[in-house]
DNA sequence: CGTGACCTTGACATTTCTCAATAATGGTGG
DNA sequence: CCACCATTATTGAGAAATGTCAAGGTCACG
C-alpha cells in the first residue's frame, strides 16, 4: 500500500494539492508489529490520565485506537487542549512542556502502546520502516498542530466551531438517513472549548446560532448532527486544507473542492 | 555532555523541574558535521523567503544561525506565525500544511541548510547521533509549540505580549547598563502581532502600556528595553515554564525562581 | 427521586477589533 | 547632507466579539 502512493498522487490532476505531495503514511499495523514485544498495551476508558513517564524517564505512547488530548494548564489560566491524538499518533513525553501542567486524557475509550524512549530510539535505528512511520507521524502532527494554532489565532469563534466540526466530520462523520452527517463525539462541550480556545457558554450559543442557521440538527448528548455539510464548511477558512489532510480518509472530498 | 544530562538533574534538587528531565540536546556542530557534504548553505536577509520544496519533493531545513517564521494564512483571515525556528530547529516540508499559504520567512539574516527529506532519512538510519538530534530538536518543537498554543488560546493579550517578551528576553537578552535588559528585536510589531494571534493596534497599545507601568523603557525601532525584568515575568503565567525551557541558555533562571 | 454533571440562555462587563488620523522611522535619490 | 517617500508604529473613538455571572433546564446514575 505504502509503496504504491506516489502512482496515486502523480495520477491525479495536480492541481497544487499544498506545498508538495504529502508523505503517505505507511500502514500502521505491519510496522508497528516491531514494537509488539517491546510496548506496554494500556486501555483507557473516557476520562482516564494516562501518567506521562515511565519509571519517571521518557516514554513514547502510540495511540492505536479511540482519542487522546494532551492538555495544558499554565497558572492562573484555563486548560488548553494542545493536541488531540488519533490512532498513529505518537507522542514523546517531552512533548509536553514542563511547568505547564500537561497531562494525558483519554476522550474515549482507548488503546495506547507505551515504550520506554530510549527502547524505541534504538528500534528506529534498527528499523527504517518504522523509523519513518514515526518521522511522518510527527511531521502530520506538527501541520495540524499549524492549522490549530492558526484557527485559535485567527478564527472567529463561529470559524473555530466550524473548523473543529469538519475536522470530525471528516474523521468520524457517518451519512444519517435523513440526508446529513451524525458525528458521535468523543469530546465534551468543555473539551471542545478548551480545545478552541473558547469560553464553553460561547461555544454553547455559537452552536445554538449554528443549528438555527439550519446547519446543525438537534442533537443529543455526545453527538452531532449536521445538516448542511457544505455550508458548515463554507464557514470554515481551514475546510479545504482539512480536506487535504484527511484526504486519507477520502469521504466527502469532493464536496469541498 | 548527553551521556552527562542525567547526573547533572539527579544531582539538583529534584524540585519536580516538569513531567520529566528534559532531553538535553547534543551539541549541534559535531553532530551537524555529518551534513556537511549532502546541504546547501542558504544565507537569507530579513525579510527573504525560503521555498519550502525542493525541485518539488520534500526537504528538510536546519537552521544554523538568525531567527525564521513559519506563517501560514487561511483564506480570509490574517496570517498566523506558527513557528519561529532557532539555530538547531529542524523543519520539515511536510510540517507546513496544505492549502494553507504556507510561507518560510528569515526574520533576520540567517543561515540554513537544507537537505533532501530523503537523504536526510538515511543520513538519520546511519547515525543515531544525528538521528537523536533530530528527534530531540523535534520534540524541543513540539513542546514550544504546545506553550504557544496555550498562550494564544487562553492568556489575555497582556499575558501574551509579556510571555513573548520573557522569551526573548531569555533568548536574546542582554543587561544593559542602566540595570535593564536590552532585546534585539528580530521580529517586527506586525510579526510579534501575528505570533500572538493579536491586532497590531492592540499589540500597540499593550506596549504602551507596559511602557507606561515602568516595565518596559523608551525603545527604538527594532529593540526593546525591559526596565523589570521580574514584573514582566510576573505577567507571563508561563514564564517558569519558558525559564525552564531555555534553561540551556541559563541566564536571569534564578530570579524566576 | 434526588443529585451532580453538563448544557443552554440572558444580562451585563470587558476585551479586542476596526477604522481613521497622526507621528515616527529608515531608505533613497538629488 | 537633506528632502521626500513608503513603511511602520501610535493613539483615539466607536463597534463588535467574547467573557463573566447567574438562573434554569436536561440527562444519567445511583
Amino acid at each position: 500500500m505504502a509503496t504504491t502512493s506516489d502512482v496515486k498522487t502523480r495520477a491525479g490532476a495536480r492541481t497544487r494539492p499544498g506545498v508538495l505531495d504529502k508523505p503517505k503514511r505507511a500502514t500502521p499495523d505491519a510496522v508497528l508489529d516491531a514494537l509488539a514485544t517491546q510496548a506496554t498495551r494500556l486501555r483507557v476508558r473516557r476520562g482516564q490520565n494516562v501518567v506521562l513517564t515511565l519509571d519517571g524517564g521518557e516514554a513514547a505512547f502510540i495511540v492505536r485506537s479511540g482519542a487522546l488530548m494532551l492538555h495544558v494548564t499554565m497558572p492562573d489560566t484555563p486548560r488548553q487542549v494542545v493536541a488531540t491524538l488519533f490512532p498513529g499518533d505518537v507522542l514523546r513525553s517531552s512533548f509536553a512542556p514542563p511547568h505547564a501542567g500537561a497531562t494525558l486524557t483519554a476522550a474515549s475509550q482507548a488503546e495506547i502502546w507505551r515504550v520506554r524512549w530510549t527502547v524505541l530510539e534504538s528500534l528506529l535505528a534498527a528499523n527504517p520502516a518504522l523509523a519513518r512511520f514515526v518521522q511522518d507521524a510527527m511531521a502530520a502532527q506538527m501541520a495540524r498542530h499549524a492549522v490549530h494554532l492558526a484557527a485559535i489565532g485567527q478564527f472567529s469563534g463561529e470559524q473555530r466551531v466550524a473548523t473543529i466540526l469538519v475536522e470530525l466530520a471528516l474523521r468520524t462523520g457517518t451519512p444519517s438517513s435523513a440526508g446529513g452527517l451524525v458525528l458521535d463525539m468523543p469530546l465534551s462541550r468543555r473539551d471542545i472549548a478548551d480545545h478552541l480556545g473558547l469560553n464553553a457558554d460561547t461555544l454553547s450559543r455559537i452552536m445554538s446560532r449554528l443549528r438555527a442557521a439550519g446547519i446543525l440538527g438537534h442533537s443529543e448528548r455526545n453527538r452531532v448532527v449536521v445538516r448542511d455539510f457544505l455550508a458548515l464548511a463554507g464557514r470554515s477558512p481551514a475546510a479545504r486544507c482539512l480536506a487535504e489532510i484527511h484526504s486519507d480518509e477520502g469521504r466527502l472530498l469532493a464536496q469541498i473542492g
